[in-house]
DNA sequence: TTTAGTTTCTAAACGCTGTTAAGTTACGTT
DNA sequence: AACGTAACTTAACAGCGTTTAGAAACTAAA
């Protein structure tokens, strides 16, 4: 019994501990939230911090700075799109089909998470070059795996002749912009509050078979 | 004489006028300024107004808003960026070329005037939907441009057959998502300090050729 | 079990921001 | 010349990010 005094005392509520706990996570999920519900000029670190029940200058020992906090939440939305596109990538084995479902995870990535696609992109949150940047590698991750399935529908279909310019990096860069694109457009646009996620679905498997068509010999319908 | 008194006295110099004589040009071009050297965190209202030489609340009597200074300065933005597309799409007679010109003239205006670009699509930035929004408007001009010129290109060749998607829309919105996903990508990514613009000039014309040739018969050489 | 050390938090303050209210100055008109 | 209006200033407010100093709780060794 007195070897384990916390059994007997039940655990108070998180909210009335002096020590949080796990802070860190709360306050990574308390900003996602606020983000979600009014837009990154919503997230204010003192209310992150209202949320998680805290003072306003706990965070500090979790983050060294708002942008800090900012980066992490980026990162994790990095890591979800990675998770989202494998997956993807992982339902079909038709090389272009599967580059049309990896586009599509990534239009629904944005639908599904606004807030924090916004700023996922923003270069002011990178750490200054040759720091090494979880954010960055985070985005890479994401980026590698597109080139992965780019790369292997090259293999398995004819490249376009006559074209000195289709080498991986253009083609991959070709997909991602245009899915990049798409889905900046339908998230900023004053449209975008009439468009469904299903519209986006739709355009996005047009504009994908639209890059792809010119990019590989083989034409497959949707 | 006395029917013309200013120009007896000198005209004292803007900054010790009590009026400014055109505080609003001014405001909007500080704004523009300070976007540009620091990015849109470092334009403050108050720094702007002092860039202006006038108190902190002069521009709230021509400005509701320091949203609406952005708002203003992101429309003149677009009205910028519609007369470098029309330019461009002065600048030969071949509608496919054409359709690459502007696409680099979008990409040259995003490098030449990175700090606007970054907040010209935010849409917190865009009025209440029922009210006319001069931002929207600016921006469909600028669309407007484009779209203009695909209507052309699919007139003038044979559009892709045994797709049916490839409707004015559709077109015009693969173009610009893949044009507008490629200048943010180049813009926001970590290696745009090392990726010069004729760098991004030449992947542009990489990812409208890529582009264009899924979508058009004919095709095209650099 | 006490003690020391470290981590995690709070309280209070700083300068800055966007914004408003009330008062002042100059302009345009009659 | 006087008046009404528009353009500005001064002063203040709450809220923000951030820092400093100190209190509280956990950790581990004596």
């Amino acid at each position: 019994m007195s070897s384990s005094p916390r059994l007997s005392s039940p655990a108070p509520a998180k909210s009335e501990r002096y020590h949080h706990g796990d802070l860190r996570r709360a306050l990574l999920d308390a900003a996602r939230a606020l983000a979600a519900a009014g837009g990154v000029e919503a997230l204010t670190l003192r209310e992150v911090a209202r949320q998680a029940g805290v003072s306003p200058a706990a965070p500090y020992h979790h983050f060294s700075d708002k942008n800090d906090l900012l980066r992490a939440v980026a990162t994790e939305a990095f890591e979800l799109l990675t998770r989202a596109m494998a997956v993807a990538a992982e339902s079909t084995d038709d090389p272009v089909q599967r580059l049309k479902a990896i586009g599509a995870a990534y239009l629904a990535f944005a639908f599904a998470h606004p807030a924090e696609f916004r700023f996922m992109f923003r270069h002011e949150l990178c750490l200054p070059p040759g720091v090494p940047d979880p954010l960055e590698q985070a985005g890479t991750a994401s980026y590698g795996v597109l080139l992965t399935a780019v790369e292997a529908a090259q293999k398995s279909t004819q490249v376009r002749s006559g074209s000195p310019d289709t080498e991986l990096s253009t083609l991959g860069l070709t997909l991602w912009s245009a899915v990049h694109g798409l889905s900046s457009i339908l998230l900023e646009s004053p449209m975008s509050k009439t468009s469904t996620p299903e519209i986006g679905q739709h355009l996005a498997r047009s504009v994908i078979g639209n890059v792809l068509r010119g990019v590989l010999t083989e034409e497959q319908r949707d």
